[in-house]
DNA sequence: CTACCGGAACTTTTT
DNA sequence: GTTCCGGTAG
């Protein structure tokens, strides 16, 4: 399609011209590109959200209904933060008195959103019930685990693995398309010996979702390939959309890259964004190969690298550049910067975790005090647990922070069975949510709960088949009187408010909640939040997928409502760091078993990831960048031995980088306060011998 | 059949 | 610190 042609009046045509002369040649020859499918290899700070949210409005302004736009990204907080970009240019051209629909119609969102979304619609057409409700990780795990037990594989003679494990397997196999026993030998190799055991769990574990109406995230993307392989549906889907753009492209598996390919077949109007130094998925099947063979995919394919990094100063460049240098396959690219100047990065050697989050207090509030906001600066790490030590100094020193990754609230067990209970309305068959509620009640276990879900099953998901049993168990009985009336109401069909239904589940759980947790009190004004917040849905459906698609979005808003002048620090893990950028960024416990970790150097592909995973860290940082490292750590967080072993500083610096980067030291030591005797065994060979032991 | 206790084993990253 | 499993009391 030609595109200056179909350039909308004049006037608006200098508006446009104005706004892509905002953008340096590469990024403009992205944005304007015509119809043949197209690859940005977009390095690290180089403005991929700014070219993808012009490639978006520039598609806008050339005519195409928004709505016929569907925008892939990896996190709702991409998502929302590409259509706030997309509706400003939108503004600016409207400004011209323009009329052009808001960029808010685009369909963007997560892969798996967006198949819910189409699967709500289409799904009667390949026989999937448009009723059925989401399970999230925790809950496919949980039933997992009862499919495991019900199977007796809790006794074997070698122990099975967790119900985690097999979770993580499972969702495996599906996400990269390779038969069980590939995955086990390359993922798990320890887990071969069941494999004939898995066979038969995940088997079962398949049946139990279908005769329950659920669909687990590796099911939405299973089904919605389903729907574009069927000819006559696939056709109504691909006939929604004229533009597919996908970010993060490196970060799909091959399921996703299936979907693409199915949505617009010929390739056109295809844009994907990634960079394959930036690859840190693989977990979830994630495969490199994707963006490297791109140029496969379609006909044609045309390839625009972006090259000028606008956020990092030089030195930062350098050293993340020497970093990367290391990677054994990637796209060639020489990112450059024009920010000469600026602080070399440092590696900070610490004496122990304490000195290290003493180091990042003292650091972070200099930097405040020099004008840098808490918010401008964050602290990355490889493991959730990592930075435990240092919330708790930062507690207690009052400073204010907000961590991103880990445990969600939408994760947190109240919350959980809270969604439990609506999620039983929605959908009587969803045997898991069953199970939860039902054990929830004092005197009801695994057994009872087992029976009374066949019961409900039997009177085809009418709960007045519970009204007219006693209370399954003494223990029950005043439960058991309130509960069962709940789920009678709670399924009329005439309905109630969505708030006014959490409300009533709230009054229901509270006494149950008392009896089982502590801090009742905080986990019950969480509950009130979720009331509140129920407000915005129009129905319980939205809700219950929005919880389960979309926890980050959730955990924000539960933290409570942000206060404009509120500054926090940023605690992040790698994972979750991915797209942001922060002034200063300090990465810590950097250390050879963190950095690459040790549950992830079975194979040079795992190593290689882990140096990526370390890239995306540094790259984040615009001005300042620390690495630091613990010498000497103990050997596990919860024992209260002295145990302790010594680090080494990442190899990714090490092995070549550590040239670019100036030494700093992590204590204040004055030496004549300097108490720590010297341990003995840390002198000379002997550390040596055991610095080589750690890493055999 | 459930609730609870003690010992053993594990402990990454996320839609 | 948590989860999982097996044993035991009610």
């Amino acid at each position: 399609m030609p595109t200056t042609d179909t350039l909308p009046a004049t006037a608006s045509n200098t508006v446009l011209a104005d706004v892509l002369a905002e953008l340096n040649s590469a990024q403009h020859a992205a944005v304007t590109h015509g119809d043949a499918p197209l690859l940005i290899v977009a390095g690290a700070g180089t403005g991929k959200t700014t070219t993808l949210a012009n490639r978006v409005a520039f598609h806008i302004s050339e005519g195409v209904d928004p709505r016929r736009i569907l925008l892939l990204t990896f996190t709702r907080r991409a998502a929302q933060e590409m259509t706030r970009r997309v509706d400003g240019i939108l503004r600016r051209l409207r400004g011209e008195g323009v009329r052009m629909p808001g960029g808010e119609a685009v369909w963007g969102g997560t892969f798996h959103a967006m198949g819910a979304r189409l699967l709500r619609l289409h799904g009667v057409s390949i026989e999937l019930d448009p009723g059925f409700t989401i399970m999230d990780r925790g809950d496919s795990e949980d039933l997992m685990g009862l499919v495991r037990a019900q199977l007796g594989l809790t006794r074997t003679d070698r122990r099975f693995p967790q119900k985690g494990t097999c979770s993580d397997i499972y969702s495996r196999a599906v996400n990269s398309q390779k038969p069980l026993g590939e995955v086990l030998k390359t993922a798990f190799p320890w887990c071969i010996e069941h494999e004939d055991d898995l066979k038969r769990l995940f088997a079962e574990y398949v049946e139990r979702k279908i005769a329950g109406g659920v669909l687990d995230y590796d099911d939405i993307l299973l089904y919605w390939l389903a729907l574009l392989e069927d000819d006559a549906v696939g056709a109504e889907v691909r006939k929604r959309f004229d533009k597919v753009l996908v970010d993060e492209y490196q970060d799909t598996n091959s399921l996703q890259a299936r979907i693409v390919r199915l949505l617009r077949p010929d390739g056109t109007g295809v844009t994907v964004v990634g960079d394959d130094a930036q690859s840190i998925y693989s977990f979830r099947a994630a495969d490199v190969r994707n963006i490297l063979d791109f140029a496969g995919l379609f006909p044609g394919v045309v390839t625009l690298p972006l090259e000028q990094n606008y956020r990092s100063t030089q030195p930062v460049l350098d050293a993340t550049n020497r970093i990367i240098a290391g990677a054994a396959e990637r796209i060639e690219k020489d990112l450059w910067t024009a920010r000469g100047g600026g602080e070399r990065p440092a590696v900070v050697s610490c004496h122990d975790e304490n000195e290290q989050s003493d180091f990042i207090v003292r650091r972070v509030l200099e930097l405040r005090e020099s004008g840098v906001l808490l918010k401008r600066q964050a602290v990355l790490f490889r493991a959730a647990h990592h930075a435990l030590p240092l919330e708790m100094e930062l507690q207690r020193r009052n400073i204010p922070y907000h961590k991103y990754g880990g445990l969600k609230f939408t994760e947190t067990a109240h919350v959980k069975d809270l969604t439990a209970i609506l999620r039983l309305a929605e959908n009587p068959r969803d045997i898991a949510a069953g199970l939860r509620v039902l054990t929830l009640l004092p005197g009801v276990g695994p057994q009872t709960a087992q029976r009374l879900m066949e019961a409900l099953a039997q009177a085809s998901g009418d709960f007045l088949a519970w009204a007219d049993q006693a209370s399954p168990a003494p223990a029950a009985k005043s439960a058991w009187a309130s509960f069962v009336p709940l789920m009678i109401d709670l399924t009329r069909p005439e309905g109630m408010e969505l708030s006014a239904q959490v409300h009533a589940v709230r009054e229901m759980y509270a006494p149950l909640l008392e009896r089982r947790y502590d801090n009742a009190t905080a986990r019950l004004r969480d509950l009130e939040q979720i009331e509140r917040l129920a407000a915005r849905f129009p129905d319980r459906l939205s809700l219950l997928a929005d919880i389960a698609l979309d926890p980050p979005a959730w955990a924000e808003d539960l933290a409570g409502p942000p206060v404009l002048d509120e500054d926090y620090l940023i605690l992040s893990t790698m994972h979750s760091a991915k797209g942001l950028e922060w002034d200063a960024v300090y990465v810590i416990h950097a250390a050879d078993g963190n950095i690459p970790s040790d549950m992830a150097t079975g194979s040079v592909d795992e190593i290689e990831e882990e140096r990526r995973l370390f890239y995306v860290a540094c790259t984040r940082a615009r001005d300042w960048l620390y690495v630091c490292f613990p010498l000497r750590y103990y050997t596990s967080p919860w024992n209260h031995t002295d145990a302790h072993g010594y680090a080494q500083l990442t190899r990714f610096v090490a092995d070549g980088a550590r040239d670019v980067f100036r030494d700093e030291p992590g204590g204040v030591r004055d030496p004549a306060e300097s108490d720590a005797p010297a341990d003995p065994a840390v002198a000379g060979a002997s550390v040596r011998a055991r610095l080589r032991a750690m890493w055999e």
